[in-house]
RNA sequence: GGGUAGGUACCGAAGCGGUCAAACGGGUCAGACUGUAAAUCUGAUGGCUUAAGCCUUCGGAGGUUCGAAUCCUCCCCUGCCCA
């Protein structure tokens, strides 16, 4: 019997491709008929240890297949973290240390499988050096022959970089060469990724069909931007939302993005169907700030419950929208008797130095126990109860004698 | 190996002997407004003291000069062209 279409579009739900979707079918009804799930790989890079909501659209893909009975393969990309991958790269990574690699693809999987399901008869994780540290020097040259430098440069990073006079390491066009033989070691039935990921990706179908293996199905999801609503999702850009974060800071930052990002965002990170969406994001039938509210709530439900996003809403309006101060109160000791507004902030990191404290009061970004201060050389007693000192919007604490 | 163009603050990018802590854009931060940490507008954006002042920055190390990001020498890194 093979799968209903219905399946397959609710698996497919907001993937920007598919290479091929009869593949797929075919794969899925040989596997159902085999009573044998389908391996699906997705390949992790611990360059950097967290996982942010970019990263949970593709582990949402694989967790529907998992759900489906299918065994996700997550690769630690242990070996090629040494080389760096340069998608979406103006300048080569730096390679890391090993020390480094593990520690981050440890976390990895620690953050990876509040999205995926943990159970060890659907999840099967695997390092890259098991099997790429064994390749010889001969090996890699083969592996080499296999592609062309034409075909290497029409891939968008590289024609970018090229075409923009930026350099580009030789080592850097193996990256894809070990990501594709990872699909013919783990004999892969699907692979996903991020668009961006598409030639990497494809390089595999080819190693298998070199190395007599059915092809590995493609299949490819959008890149979530990230709260600037322009750049893609990103540590370095620092426009994410981490998935170990606070419920408050979820939704907050959530509620930062801009307006025109909510229907990428309720399509790629939250179940929502399509019609829905579509109402939600319509400034004629829903408020945008409840929509993203809305979106808000689902984003923190999915990592912390129905509780803490109900608790995180409500801290918002009351923080922002009413200006109270926030539910729990930072508290800093100082054992100063009269100090100055300056150094009180430089103590509690609300500035980096005097100056940039002393701009902020003559800004008026400053205030003790909700006064707006003007004067920078204004001295503070400090009591046992404390002072409520403030720096902008967002920036608040306690501070007492201690 | 030869030729040539470059390396400037968080990023991009001007400046090419003093008037440069260094234009401009982005980012960030603050303020106003609001629908929110949206959008828009305004301002700030090396450090120390704030009045004037002082100190540290323009790939690295030296040098010329009263004075250099700007000139010279050597070194390191990168693009392009030729071989």
């Amino acid at each position: 019997m093979p799968p209903p279409d219905t399946t397959i579009d609710a698996l497919l739900r907001g993937t920007a491709a598919v290479y091929t979707r009869d593949e797929l079918a075919a794969r899925l009804a040989k596997a159902s008929a085999a009573r044998r799930p389908l391996r699906v790989k997705l390949g992790l890079d611990p360059s950097s240890p967290d996982i942010h909501l970019g990263h949970t659209v593709v582990l949402g893909l694989m967790r529907r297949f998992q759900d489906l009975g299918h065994v996700a393969v997550l690769i630690i990309g242990d070996y090629t973290a040494r080389i760096g991958d340069p998608t979406g790269k103006s300048k080569t990574r730096p390679m890391l240390t090993e020390q480094e690699i593990d520690a981050n693809a440890q976390t990895y999987l620690e953050q990876a499988t509040r999205v995926l399901d943990p159970d060890p008869s659907r999840l099967e994780v695997r390092r890259n050096s098991e099997w790429l540290s064994k390749l010889t020097f001969a090996d890699t040259i083969r592996l080499a022959s296999h592609m062309t430098v034409a075909r290497m440069l029409e891939r968008d990073t590289f024609d970018k970089r090229y075409k923009a006079g930026q350099p580009i390491s030789v080592h850097e066009f193996l990256y894809p060469l070990m990501q594709g033989w990872d699909s013919v070691c783990i004999r892969a039935d699907v692979e996903l990724g991020g668009t961006d990921q598409t030639f990497n990706n494809l390089v595999g179908r080819d190693f298998q069909i070199a190395n007599e293996q059915p092809p590995q199905i493609v299949i490819t999801m959008p890149i979530l931007r990230g709260l600037d609503g322009q750049e893609k999702m990103s540590k370095s850009l620092g426009n994410y939302i981490g998935v170990t974060e606070s419920a408050d800071e979820m939704f907050g930052k959530t509620m930062s993005i801009p307006d025109h990002l909510m229907a990428e965002w309720f399509t790629l990170c939250t179940t929502a169907p399509a019609g829905e969406i579509e109402a939600l994001c319509d400034a004629q039938r829903t408020h945008p700030r409840q929509a993203k509210e809305r979106l808000g709530r689902e984003i923190v439900n999915r990592f912390h419950g129905p509780e803490a996003a109900e608790r995180a809403a409500q801290e918002f309006a009351s923080r922002f929208r009413e200006g109270n101060l926030p539910a729990d109160l930072e508290t800093h000791r100082l054992a100063l008797e009269c100090p100055g507004v300056l150094d009180l902030m430089r103590e509690v990191g609300f500035a980096a130095s005097n100056s940039e404290a002393r701009r902020l009061v003559a800004q008026g970004g400053v205030s003790i126990d909700e006064q707006k201060i003007s004067d920078p050389m204004l001295t503070v007693p400090l009591s046992a109860d404390g002072i409520i000192l403030r720096v902008g919007k967002r920036r608040i604490c306690r501070i007492v004698r201690g």
